[in-house]
DNA sequence: TTCACTGCAAAACCTTTGCATCCCC
DNA sequence: GGGGATGCAAAGGTTTTGCAGTGAA
């Protein structure tokens, strides 16, 4: 399981300060409701949900548009598990990458390093002149519940 | 770039209608377009328009699930690219896997041709106990027209 | 005070569905 | 002729946008 640190709280806070955006209290308990479920993948309407218990008045376009900075700041990372909206988690700091592992029954994302695509991404511009910057890899399949599950 | 082969209009032709599927010319249409444009990975919307020329009356509702039959039967596969809409391709006979090259700038999405994931799907099992079914690789990055374009 | 941010509702997209009609087998 | 397939329009789900009002700096 990938245990990477990301970016504490006070950092980012400073982070939205020095760039000039401001500190709402939306932000804040938006941003608090990720740090205390650092190890789900959230849609909007989860974080959506989760928010409003604390900020009843929270409106959706606001978590979409706190989302969409976070990402672009770099804080968040916005994932596609293919299940028709996009999911974020904290992006890490260290710059292993890691992969997702799918369960086609529960819907269960967990996680996998990987460090072997690398190399492939030399052989890629060899082969295919394609200048790699990014990779996403997803792996489908069942998780360990669920194989049980369906015996 | 792959080159494998997939099944041609007679063969399909034959296929849809051992299955008491109806052999309509909406659907006759919709294939001959695909043949016409393999090397390409077609939304519901460009088979859409594609179509449009040689069948006016078409409708999208029938493009969407034509598109979806023919997946179901294993005839075509669905792709997600990232871009909000899902891409049609061939089903390749041979079962390599092959995988997409998708350009940040054009969008144009090329392929590339990999069995070194095989492996993988093994560690996986072992350490995390997840059981793989398929994976989904992308590779970002920019395509060799688009390189010379932003520097 | 200012201007970025917010909530609300409406709109934008892609895709699916209900239903009366059509037409392949 | 029967039942699957179609076209149309409406609805579905996620995300974006317009706008007037709000509040952080």
């Amino acid at each position: 399981m990938v245990e990477g640190e990301h970016e504490d709280y006070k950092t980012i806070c400073d982070r939205l300060r020095n760039n000039s955006y401001k500190l709402t209290p939306q932000r804040q308990t938006i941003l608090r409701t990720f740090l205390e479920n650092s190890a789900r993948h959230l849609s909007a309407e989860d974080v959506y949900s989760l928010v409003k218990n604390e900020y009843p008045d929270m409106g959706l376009a606001t978590v979409y548009r706190t989302l969409d900075l976070l990402a672009e700041l770099g804080i968040l990372q916005k994932n596609d598990f293919g299940d028709g909206r996009s999911r974020y988690e904290f992006t890490r700091k260290d710059e292993h990458h890691h992969h997702h592992l799918i369960c086609l029954n529960c819907g269960e994302v967990s996680e996998f390093d990987d460090d072997l695509l690398e190399s492939l991404e030399t052989v890629i511009f060899k082969r295919n002149r394609f200048k790699v910057v990014d990779h996403d890899l997803k792996f489908l399949g069942y998780c360990q519940k669920c194989q049980s599950t369906l015996e």
